[in-house]
DNA sequence: TAGATTGTTAATCGATTAACAATC
DNA sequence: TAGATTGTTAATCGATTAACAATC
């Protein structure tokens, strides 16, 4: 937190307390925007022309004084008496969020993970383009994933810059995340979707989203564990003399290759 | 909302706004907890002995203020004037998550996404165990993957009811994760991380948290395009009369088997 | 005792929600 | 006009943070 670096709060907080400038929309509201969108998207699939905000934050599994709330954050788009114009919604929300543009990213560290994404489906419908899938071992190189060929992490600085990439996806193993997230900021990206176990350190303006799998399951024991708790009842058995075994080792490894 | 299913509230809120039981832990706290606990032990494989909650936050990539205040909730493990020991915190951590007991998993919907979760190190170290590898894809039956072989989801509920599993990871196409999810759930399953990008209708008592790539990339892009915006100034340019073309597709496909 | 650092208080901030007036 | 549904208000709740007394 000292030396103009900055360090990623909370698991998922990106850049910005900043009520994210201009009319000001918050994190939450922001968080909740693809959720709606999706919905939205399957209405429009389906053509459905209209939507009350009742049944629309069902389908997204919201309530619907918070969709409202959410929705007025970016503007009255909707009609009283009616609903709103499925359509319509759909465009300015994929406009507020930035997705009518084209945004090239690059994918470093390919292994089964990297496969998996660069396989992702999501990715290409929404604007989101693989500029170009990186890794560090060279026997990858020329190797086609997805369609694309594997590059070798050498190219990464070049790629960036001429293909204007300011989005990276970091999926190699945890040993590599920082160093990698360094060479990308260096040469221009300035948002980063980190799978790698690992605390990443970026300048202000750089925003990191983390994505842990590791730290889901174990908020799920947790919760598990109260669950199993309503039978025996933590009479609130005082910790124990000596910690004990049990201790939990760290053999965190998302990806083999990159770095 | 209605007939008795509970639909998950935002992107993840697990079941529980029930300060967690007990003695009452904050969502927001246990959700880092996994943070703290990944940061100690890398400080317990330097052997390091103990460690104040600056530095611990400094790790962890939090503010020293909120580390006190959430192990605040766990106790008084620390030592003022000296910091906290870190195989005890190690322990405590470990115990209050529920790490320290054994949690059988199945992972249903062997595709890429799948293929890298079964191979993923975080996994077994951390008390989690792959009891099964699910797919409806009776050809990749009996293939080793990350050492186990896959099985069809005709034997789902065996599976579930034999080993005792009471979390399920979904990483099937969106189409077969509502289904996969009834059928966990009525075998007996109790959490669930759900990767395919659809809202989980599930009962009261059953927890899902979602892992969604196209949601993590779309807020960074919010982001990406508000810093854009710094140049541009957004002169609160009026809405277009007609919503235009533009509009996102929806192709959300994570992996391509089971079901 | 002096220095360090915890654990807790209290103030602030942000997010959620019910309720309802506005209005189609 | 009557019915439906939005957009907004205001109350509530939960999370963050700085500050500092307690205490090692």
């Amino acid at each position: 937190m000292a030396t103009g670096r900055s360090t990623q709060n909370n698991p998922n907080a990106a850049a910005s307390n900043r009520r994210s400038r201009g009319r000001g929309i918050p994190d939450a509201t922001v968080a909740r925007l693809p959720l709606y969108l999706r919905a939205l998207t399957a209405l429009s699939e389906r053509s459905v022309p209209t939507v009350s905000s009742e049944e629309l934050a069902a389908a997204a599994g919201v309530n619907s004084a918070k969709l409202r709330k959410d929705f007025s954050y970016l503007g009255s788009y909707g009609t009283r008496g009616v609903g709103y114009d499925v359509e319509y919604l759909v465009y300015q929300i994929s406009r507020e969020l930035g997705l009518t543009q084209d945004w090239p990213v690059v994918i470093v560290g390919i292994g089964n993970l990297g496969h998996a994404l660069a396989n992702y489906g999501g990715f290409a419908s929404r604007g989101f383009r693989v500029a170009a899938l990186l890794d560090a071992d060279a026997a990858l190189s020329g190797q086609l994933v997805a369609g694309l060929p594997v590059r070798h992490t050498d190219e990464m600085e070049e790629i960036v810059r001429s293909e204007r990439v300011s989005i990276g996806v970091i999926t190699t193993p945890p040993g590599a995340a920082q160093q990698v997230c360094d060479r990308l900021v260096a040469a221009g990206v300035t948002s980063i979707l980190n799978f790698a176990p690992t605390v990443l350190n970026v300048p202000d303006g750089v925003d990191v989203r983390k994505v842990d799998l590791s730290i889901e399951l174990q908020i799920l024991a947790f919760h598990e564990q109260r669950k199993a708790g309503d039978d025996l009842d933590d009479a609130d058995q005082e910790v124990p003399a000596t910690p004990s075994a049990a201790v939990v080792s760290e053999g965190t490894e998302l990806e083999e290759a990159a770095g």
